[in-house]
RNA sequence: GGGCGCGUAGCUCAGUGGUAGAGCACACCCUUCACACGGGUGGGGUCGCAAGUUCAAUCCUUGCCGCGCCCA
């Protein structure tokens, strides 16, 4: 025995200590050659990040796994590192600069990329050493980086592949611009959120003297954002829209430009909607953009008004006035922009049609435009309205790539667990969209694609090879452009383990078993891994894809840094432990459902871990230890027979809750063993009679104990692992690497009866002191005329116990002497406690007629149901037995009752 | 508009076709030699509403009400 624990413990310091131990020694992942492998990868964090609750969730369930893994003997890898974060990180630097009145654009590219890097190697390792705080067990000694120049290859080579098959294209075709960020972005970085704004309504008078039937010389448009209409290039009406039969492939002159452009027929135009009549701007609207192009006009035709950061430009055809130009699309910091103007110069016109209103006198008022809430679409990251603008950007044929993980979450090669994911799953993998992936920014995988002068591209994996192509002497010049950040994380469960080359590695770790994230980036990470992993692998990247939700605030609202909600996980460790703050986390993560934060569980958590702290100081001192053996060993008393059993049936829930990733279950069922049973009731049923046998057992509880938890809470169970080390004898291994439980022992069902006969006994003996007044510690005698078998066993073989934590002095085998008694049950049994003038009687009445009232209550509407023919021949079989034992029972119960109550007169 | 999920004790959440559970909170008792971050006992719920299926519904089906998320 190693020398006394302390009274209370430090979570700061153990952890501390114990995770640079496991880390120094190589221990989160040790040579393990012929067994069998467990990999997960670890949805890399930013490198600008730092931990926040969500990576805490996640990260917490994955050690779990990992560890739990690794307890059972697998080779367990976890893959860790870190992503460039593109568009996140750059925004970090020239912030940076910012602030020193610098900017990006007074670098060369190259300066300020090295710039970027420089931040990295200084500021970068804030979230892995946050990590580590949590007590993740991941393999540092080969953290990734999806910029480093392994990743970096198999990033170009992945482009190329991609680009050789047709995969991958160039196209000129509307983007998702960011005109703050000035950069593509993909669909699925677009938050459509809805936004009070305007509906104005125009009128476009038609050229050569055409008039619609109804006599109109001009044709009604309506639109949410005016200033486009300085692009406009036709207008469409339905093809069966018999107001405007007669003017399709006429023309209107467009106020202000004076453009002359045609009416279309298009079924786009929704005849129920306003005039029937709609304005299109291809270069500006991505359902005018295709309306354009089935009216004929190629891309490279469309006219564009905008430049990269919103404001007016000019058009190909040189017809915007020059007062716009320069103008930003609409208001901003206070000042008018092109849209305002637009309605006031069509205002003067007269092309502008008012909108009536009633005022609340019922008086029609004359405003410029309807008020509309409209759904506009937001950059996620630079916040800004995103202009749909004409570029040429390079596209992946997501489609194509889609259909092999379709295939795969079908056939059950991916399972993704909650299932109730799949529907959404599939919904966007059948739906899915070209996935745009250049991005006009420095920091980034530079897309591997050169041109020559006459703008024709040549995609290859050095500037050598794109020369080749492009033939000798060709002047080449390299895209500026880098990839999409998913680009490059997408091959996160292969890249890292050497992809390209067929490493050992890789040949042994992928698949991986498992992949752990947040639901939020399924469609950004996930779905993309499983297209990349399939298509240059041949196999899913994992068997299973388990989504946990998001970890809200205390009042259910979502966390963010601008509500100021937030939690930080750091100030939880500090306060509580990060075994506390784990163990919460596996607690309340029950499929499905988004967590609340609720401090109060994680303050019981901890307190959790003190009594385990506690337990093992008890033990300690009464010279309990360190186990020799894996099995369960042998014992005689039923005390002992019973905890391994309870330590048996504790392992198989642990066990099926891991293996449907139930970490909620798994987290109660250690939880309610080291509570309840074996602190309240196994050490307190061998307090005082801790014999050889008993110090044997109660050590080897003990260490499954420690073993079983060690997934959930590392750092306390490893701390007690070796203090509870037999003096003089060290632990051969850390528990980090010790051996799941193998009791290779079975319940003893006549063990489990005694014990639970006399926890039941204890409980009911408890409850009737309570309720007639009797102090608790008040021992007592019993009498027990005819006991059962159980309630012979218990008397001959633990009468300490009995005396100990039942308070029973004696208990009498024969007939009770007459007067007042209390009765208590327990099992079958019925023990009569006579107290002549120590009890009150009319409270033990009280109690005995309740107790009765709710027998029979039980007894009653058993009976009525024994008594319906229909449940009798119709119910199962089981149900009905039970139904029966259970009315047996309350009968009995009923009538020791009604006894008891006669007795007391 | 389409999809998904939620509504169970004061709060946070499990759960099951056959007498409703946990943690916290609450009430009362206990300074019992591991632990007051503890021990004991107890109160508290027509399981959102309505109909249907069933011998039996909190659980299955449908509709409704309320809340949340995703997609268009």
């Amino acid at each position: 025995m190693s020398t006394e624990l302390p009274k209370t413990f430090d979570p700061a310091d153990i952890e501390a200590r114990w995770y640079a131990h496991w880390e120094k020694g190589g221990l989160f992942r040790p040579e393990r050659p012929d067994a069998e492998p467990f990999t997960i990868v670890n949805p890399p964090p930013n490198v600008t990040g730092s931990l926040h609750i969500g990576h805490a969730l996640d990260n917490t369930l994955q050690d779990i796994v990992v560890r739990y893994e690794r307890l059972r003997g697998k080779d367990a890898l976890w893959v860790v590192g870190t992503d460039h974060a593109g568009i996140a990180t750059q925004m970090v630097v020239e912030r940076q600069l910012e602030a020193q009145q610098d900017k990006r654009t007074n670098y060369s590219r190259e300066d300020f990329v090295k710039k970027v890097w420089e931040w990295k190697e200084e500021s970068g390792g804030t979230i892995t050493r946050q990590l580590r705080r949590l007590g993740c067990s991941m393999d540092w000694s080969r953290e990734q980086f999806t910029m480093n120049p392994e990743f970096s290859r198999a990033v170009t080579k992945v482009f190329v592949d991609l680009h050789r098959k047709g995969l991958i294209y160039r196209d000129k075709r509307l983007v998702n611009w960011d005109p703050k960020l000035k950069t593509a972005i993909s669909d699925l970085e677009v938050e459509t959120r809805d936004v009070k704004g305007h509906f104005w309504h125009f009128r476009y008078p038609l050229a050569d003297g055409v008039t619609l039937d109804d006599g109109r010389d001009f044709i009604e448009v309506a639109t949410t954002r005016p200033e486009t209409m300085l692009a406009d290039m036709a207008v469409a009406v339905h093809p069966d829209d018999e107001r405007y039969k007669g003017v399709v492939g006429k023309h209107v002159i467009l106020p202000i430009t004076g453009r002359r452009v045609p009416v279309v027929a298009d079924e786009h135009a929704d005849p129920e909607l306003g005039s029937g009549a709609v304005k299109i701007t291809p270069g500006h609207d991505f359902n005018d953009f295709e309306v354009g192009k089935r009216a004929g006009i190629a891309p490279a035709d469309m006219l564009n008004m905008l430049d990269a950061e919103g404001n007016v430009c000019q058009t190909a055809d040189g017809r915007v006035p020059d007062e716009f130009l320069g103008l930003h699309r609409f208001r901003k910091d206070g000042e008018d922009g092109a849209r305002e103007l637009v309605v006031r110069r069509l205002k003067e016109l007269g092309c502008l049609i008012p909108h009536v209103a009633k005022d609340k006198d019922g008086n029609a008022v004359e405003h410029d435009a309807e008020p509309r809430v409209i759904a506009t679409p937001f950059g996620d990251r630079g916040g800004v309205v995103i202009e749909p603008w004409l570029t040429d950007q390079w596209y992946v044929d997501a489609e194509k790539l889609a259909q092999a993980p379709i295939e795969a979450v079908r056939s059950g090669a991916i399972e993704i667990v909650p299932k109730s994911w799949e529907k959404t799953f599939f919904n966007w993998m059948e739906n899915i969209q070209p996935w745009c992936v250049s991005r006009q920014l420095w920091w980034g995988h530079r897309i591997p694609a050169w041109y020559d002068a006459e703008g024709r591209a040549y995609v290859a994996t050095s500037e050598e090879e794109a020369q080749a192509q492009a033939g000798e002497g060709v002047g080449l010049t390299r895209d500026p452009d880098v990839l999409d950040t998913w680009f490059s994380s997408a091959l996160w469960p292969f890249a890292t383990l050497g992809w390209p080359e067929e490493t050992d590695l890789l040949a042994k770790h992928y698949p991986n078993d498992l992949l752990i994230s947040g639901f939020d980036i399924l469609f950004f990470w996930d779905a993309r891994m499983a297209m990349q992993g399939m298509h240059f692998l041949g196999e899913a990247p994992w068997k299973r894809l388990y989504l946990h939700g998001l970890v809200r605030a205390a009042d259910g609202s979502k966390m963010s840094k601008s509500k100021g909600n937030t939690v930080d996980p750091l100030g939880l460790i500090d306060k509580y432990g990060a075994d506390a703050l784990r163990f919460f986390m596996a607690a309340m993560e029950s499929q499905g459902r988004d967590i609340k934060m609720d401090e109060s569980r994680v303050e019981g958590y901890r307190n959790f871990a003190t009594k385990l702290w506690n337990a093992a100081r008890f033990c300690q001192a009464n010279g309990i230890g360190g186990s020799a053996t894996i099995a369960a060993p042998e014992a005689k008393l039923a005390v002992n027979r019973w905890i391994v059993g309870e330590v048996v049936e504790t392992l198989a829930l642990l066990d099926k809750a891991m293996a449907d990733l139930r970490f909620d279950a798994a987290a109660n069922a250690i939880y309610h063993f080291v509570w309840d049973t074996f602190c309240d009731w196994y050490l307190e049923l061998i307090k005082g009679q801790v014999d050889e046998e008993t110090r044997t057992v109660a050590g080897w509880a003990l260490d499954q104990i420690l073993v079983m938890l060690h997934p959930f809470m590392p750092f306390i169970t490893e701390e007690l692992w070796h203090e509870l080390a037999p003096a003089g004898q060290p632990r051969p291994y850390e528990l980090i690497l010790a051996k799941w439980p193998a009791p290779e022992a079975q319940c003893d069902a006549a063990a489990k009866a005694e014990v639970e006969w006399l926890i039941d006994l204890t409980r009911n003996l408890r409850g009737a002191k309570n309720e007639v007044g009797i102090a608790p510690g008040a021992k007592l005698e019993a009498w027990l005329p005819e006991p059962s078998d159980v309630a012979g066993k218990v008397l001959s073989g633990n009468a300490a116990a009995l005396e100990r934590v039942a308070r029973l002095s004696a208990v009498h085998t024969r007939p009770a002497p007459d007067g007042a008694a209390l009765q208590v049950g327990a099992g079958r049994d019925a023990l009569v406690i006579p107290l002549e003038g120590l009890i009150d009687i009319a409270a033990e009445k009280a109690r005995l007629a309740k107790a009765l009232a709710a027998a029979e209550k039980e007894a009653k509407s058993l009976e009525g149901r024994l008594n319906n023919a229909n449940f009798v021949e119709r119910a199962k079989p089981e149900a009905v037995e039970k139904a029966r034992a259970d009315h047996a029972h309350h009968t009995a119960e009923a009538a020791r009752l009604k006894a008891a109550l006669e007795r007391l007169g």
